[in-house]
DNA sequence: ATTATTTACATAGCACGCTATTTAATTGGA
DNA sequence: TCCAATTAAATAGCGTGCTATGTAAATAAT
């Protein structure tokens, strides 16, 4: 049937991701960034100094996709890579005064989006809706 | 605070959706389709000969998008383009007999997949789930 | 009828996700 | 000690999303 798709978690969860990706990236666009950045910058805005591995495992992504985000970061004046003093293969991520003067501006832009997406949820449904989120998750991580 | 990401709605959507096109991907894989040649093999086997902007319509993305996922099934063998007889611009997507003979199998995957994804969620969590996604997109898609 | 606009599609170029492979450094075991 | 296994990161190649442009056909306006 033509709901199959339409009705579908997965096609929802695939629409609803293209959604908030495409309103962060409009409402950050104007700071120079993009939202794989803005995910980044906000581990480093929380501690700064970290390792690529480190970053990968925060963010959950593959860490060739970290690597070539972080290229990106590098080329866009974002971080510096500094060399690890114990382990001379890895390259400590830095944060420019670039990228620390965006951050509250970039979390403004963040917090009205995830503002937009839940207009007109009250609290609880605004938990159910993460808390199903999650163990939605949690279901495919195991697996 | 570390939280800000892991429990922000945007970052579990990304997350959620990434786990769901991995998932998807990887059943659907032994049968030759990647998940976007999916979406649009699940619009066809509904109603099959339709032009390019019916599907990216149908699909919700952009024109250029449908076009590359289109090349792409071309070049597998999933679909052949006729030219329409009233519109000389348009070439109407017909399924090959490859694709078509795919479609319990690969309906069974996704199936496979939307399951595991809601495991444990009984029938009235699942409706919530869904309910609040398509609130969540309608926001996000009015501004 | 001619021109202007719109429509259908293709292409270029980029972001960001993935897998697979390579290189270099570190760690662990014989 | 020396060799094997692991670990950190880079790179290649691809799928799927996007915006911006270009081209040809169809439609609308003058």
């Amino acid at each position: 049937m033509d709901q199959f798709q339409h009705n579908s978690a997965g096609y929802l969860a695939n629409h609803m991701a293209r959604l908030f990706a495409a309103g962060l990236a409009r409402r950050i666009q104007p700071l120079g960034l993009a939202p794989a950045q803005f995910m980044v910058l906000l581990e480093l805005w929380h501690s700064d100094g970290r390792t690529q591995a480190d970053l990968t495992a925060a963010l959950d992504v593959e860490q060739a996709t970290m690597a070539n985000t972080l290229k990106r970061m590098e080329r866009d004046g974002l971080i510096r890579r500094l060399p690890s003093e114990e382990d001379r293969r890895a390259r400590l991520i830095h944060l420019t005064d670039r990228a620390r003067a965006l951050e509250a501006e970039a979390k403004a832009a963040a917090g009205a989006q995830n503002a937009q997406a839940l207009a007109g949820l009250d609290e609880a449904e605004r938990a159910t809706f993460t808390a199903l989120m999650r163990r939605v998750i949690g279901n495919m991580q195991r697996g």
